[in-house]
DNA sequence: CCCATACCGTACTGCGTCGGTCCAGTTAGC
DNA sequence: GCTAACTGGACCGACGCAGTACGGTATGGG
């Protein structure tokens, strides 16, 4: 149903976090904006294993920076406005393929030969590329809060934008 | 992966030889323009119950009409140019819905209520709705045939647009 | 009137992928 | 040296998809 994993939407909460968690700690005066994958988790609500492996494919892909040993954690690699939908969708997913047989799977098709459709689904996965890549996760912190059939807490939709997650910790 | 089914993948496949079809038999003088599932399985390479599956999809969305008896079979709804590649896929695989908690899929997401990124979705959502709206099934078959990796047979190439199936019936 | 043809709907099953978990290993602070 | 935390890989159950099968119905021809 063109439906992405949901890992793909646990990375899109995880960097939102990391981005608010960032500025927390900033504005705590640290100077160490690292957040750990248990802290994440536990803001989230997100179990901490997925969390752990979410965040491994994130900076496996550079988007996040990870610091090993004790005190260590992940840190954002660029602001929330250099990162695109579809660089999280690439980073979690693997790259944008709508087919098996678009430039990026090579070949995988059976029908390959007699099939109508040789390569012209690569005009679609291109378009679809291009709208996610002009999206960036800025955009979709920023949109214009469309929930008007969800309400949550009052004290939380009076809240600028990163309203969420506040019962973090 | 963002990947859409393969059932999308013979839908388009289907409506194209629907289509090349539709003019084959015009041409002929009948006036029924008429193709059975078997006789589009073997022109397609596609099996035949799976090809009888599709159309049946289609058929359910109107974007073919299917005529039921004896001599019967089916016919395209409306030309290729009025068939976006967004109705084939919401006629296959169901609307367009990247996650759980657009507004298409009420409310499956599990993280609903502390989950960041509550409805922001929406906003990608749309914009491949969009993209996938803005593209018909003409512009597909009518694209540069960028296949420069796979060349078929000269006679094949060297035809103007519709080549493909030429080894129908 | 009867039969062949072809669509229609549903139900079933095997398989591949995804979501989630676990464990051993490595690095760096204390 | 010990502990906290990341790293990489493997593992397994669950779910959805791809494909198949069967009975039913409608139409046209003999
Ligand atoms: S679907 Fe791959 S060649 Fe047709
Ligand atoms: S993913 Fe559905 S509410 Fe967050």
């Amino acid at each position: 149903m063109l439906r992405l994993s949901k890992l793909t939407d646990y990375a899109v909460v995880v960097l939102l976090r990391l981005a608010d968690g960032d500025r927390a700690t900033c504005r705590a005066g640290l100077s160490e904006p690292v957040q750990t994958s248990p802290g994440i988790a536990v803001a989230t609500g997100v179990p901490e294993p997925t969390v752990a492996k979410v965040l491994k494919s994130l900076a496996s892909a550079n988007l996040v920076l990870s610091l090993r040993g004790a005190r260590g954690g992940y840190r954002l690699a660029r602001p929330l406005a250099e990162v695109s939908v579809a660089d999280v969708i690439a980073a979690v997913d693997g790259p944008i393929a709508l087919t098996a047989c678009v430039d990026g799977g090579a070949g995988g098709c059976d029908l390959q030969g007699l099939c109508a459709v040789e390569g012209r689904w690569d005009l679609v996965n291109d378009a679809i590329r291009q709208a996610l890549d002009r999206i960036s996760l800025e955009d979709m912190c920023s949109a214009s809060v469309p929930v008007a059939f969800r309400v949550m807490e009052p004290e939380l939709v009076a809240l600028p934008v990163p309203a969420v997650s506040a019962a973090a910790v």
